[in-house]
DNA sequence: AATCATTTATTAAATGATCATTTAATTATT
DNA sequence: AATAATTAAATGATCATTTAATAAATGATT
């Protein structure tokens, strides 16, 4: 059990480190230093565990989706119906444990960051066809065939949308309100009469 | 006439090679030698023209900002009714001018960066609360008072979303289609029932 | 027009700073 | 004793920026 203890421990750690020192200082202009320093250890150090800066990012990352794949999964194994399957994206997306300018400002700086990098292009894909893939399940029985995706793609633009004014906020933000006026949108976007229903 | 020319010829030179270069490498990924050679130049004559690598990245958000509002006006100016001029912020935006890999994936980069230096931060400010703004005045005598900020919230963020996502998109994006998309969801926002109204 | 002095543009090479990464040694665990 | 964790210091690469020199344009004076 304790065989690969401080491994994982040191795993999560530098982590964290570098949401935190990244947040305060910037993707690129971040240092190995300044992330180690974050939990009194040495640059060296996240090379022992991490083989590189890019690899400790790319892990960074990962986590970050990892956990928001975990949460949007609890948040669908509650939902009743179609209606709430929807609002289940949105919810994991505002999840208070996640909805942080931390995380956001991290995620907002990997989106200017993947064009540009093999690893965190892969990445960035991945995670953007699965909640595509979400978006239209979840549309399909509630938004006609004709309009599904440009409804899709309003409901998918407005999220990056709010995550992005999150990571430039420098006032806390509330989950609860962000929710509302996801809500809101989602009112709206079921409420529209696609010609053909009246 | 022909007093300032050069200087002037080379300013606009090095900020078009400054947009491409980026869009090519990266906002911080980019070098001086890199953006000199996009119009063969050297480095050196960056710093004879803008003083720095960071002030030739500012003058070129500047340049940015000034198409974008000079655009805005245009559409302004021929708008015929409340809606027309909700549209032009939308227009503004997605015209074909501006619309662009190159333009809006400087701008995300820029989105990204401006948190952590404190010229591009005024830079964006400055530009969030024009166009915040123009939302409200726009949104005024079409939307009650007390949904107004929700609309406009779900608007702006919408317009960035969409930014982001040509900034990531391989493709080329069509202005038309954005355009439309846009009014589409301008046309939901409208007609929703606030409540009161029905 | 022709000459030369002055200012403006441009560059190649030098400078210096900053980092990620490696290495080689030290300390802690098992 | 053997392995794992950690670090201080060395290495080497990459750049932005400076410097010092050269070339090009300008313009004043014959």
């Amino acid at each position: 059990m304790s065989r690969k203890k401080i491994r994982d421990i040191r795993h999560g750690e530098f982590i964290v480190a570098a949401l935190e020192a990244t947040h305060k200082r910037g993707f690129h202009a971040v240092t190995m230093s300044e992330i180690a320093a974050e939990i009194g250890a040495t640059a060296a150090s996240i090379n022992y565990y991490f083989g590189s800066k890019d690899q400790l990012m790319f892990e960074t990352m990962r986590h970050l989706l990892r956990i928001l794949g975990a949460t949007h999964k609890q948040y669908l194994d509650v939902a009743l119906d179609p209606k709430d399957r929807l609002r289940a994206i949105f919810d994991a997306h505002f999840d208070p444990s996640f909805f942080t300018p931390q995380h956001c400002s991290f995620w907002v700086q990997f989106w200017s960051a993947a064009p540009y990098s093999a690893h965190l292009e892969r990445l960035h894909r991945i995670n953007q066809s699965r909640v595509k893939s979400h978006f239209r399940a979840e549309l399909a029985p509630l938004v006609p065939a004709p309009f599904r995706e440009t409804m899709r793609r309003i409901l998918q633009s407005y999220l990056d949308g709010v995550w992005l004014s999150v990571a430039q906020a420098d006032r806390d933000i509330d989950p609860r309100h962000a929710r509302q006026e996801a809500r809101a949108l989602i009112e709206l976007v079921l409420s529209a009469e696609f010609g053909s229903s009246k």
